[in-house]
DNA sequence: AGCACAGATAGACATGTGTCAATATAGAGA
DNA sequence: TCTCTATATTGACACATGTCTATCTGTGCT
């Protein structure tokens, strides 16, 4: 994302309109509660790494709604994922997180 | 926007459902673009101050939109606004943007 | 090769969202 | 009171989104 990458906080000065699309992308993923969740649920976990089956199994959805969330946040750069042997496993990009947090930082409540 | 409070940061705990769903909807009001050039335009405004009038005329589009956007951004606390006399102004609410910011604070890139 | 399991993809459907034109409301001034 | 300007609200419509079922792909095991 590298659209992220270098954006000065929202109060040093207005986005431009391409900038804000991309950055719109990833807040978007971050707002639905489902994929909230998840998301904590990786960057939560000890060892950094989470198989599907332990995400897909924490939510009474269907193994392809929880699929279509993971594939969401991966597509914005969110997470990352990996396959061993028959299992996924994904993982946090803190930089993504840090950069959007960056992005909202205020100096007053910094 | 009570549920932002003292959420600890993504990466500590998975959260539970219902603050995910609160947070989730001030994500959501920040996933579009032209929100998030409202909310910059606001933020980044020196006094802190803007009248509507001047964010419309910063958008091409219609003032009923702008009205329905500062009206997402209002209900979830991220801008207060105040008539004074024709006039609407629109301001930032430092303290909610702080918290999402502290929620997505990662230990590595804090 | 064939089976079983983990995960992804495709398609369908109901609901949500961004936009606009039209209209309503509120305040200022004549 | 009447009118003008600024902003909000309503209703409509096209499009996006979250969810499901059904199916496909990939891996390990026998």
């Amino acid at each position: 994302m590298e659209i992220l990458e270098c954006s000065p906080p929202l109060m040093r000065e207005p986005l431009d309109a391409e900038r804000a699309a991309g950055i719109a992308r990833v807040f978007k993923a971050l707002g639905d509660p489902v994929r909230l969740r998840i998301l904590s649920i990786v960057a939560s976990r000890q060892g950094g790494e989470v198989c599907v089956c332990d995400i897909t199994a924490a939510f009474e959805l269907s193994q392809p709604t929880i699929s279509h969330h993971l594939k969401v946040l991966k597509d914005v750069g969110l997470l990352t994922s990996e396959r061993r042997a028959s299992w996924v496993y994904y993982r946090l990009v803190p930089e993504t997180l840090g950069e959007l947090s960056a992005l909202l930082n205020t100096p007053a409540t910094a």
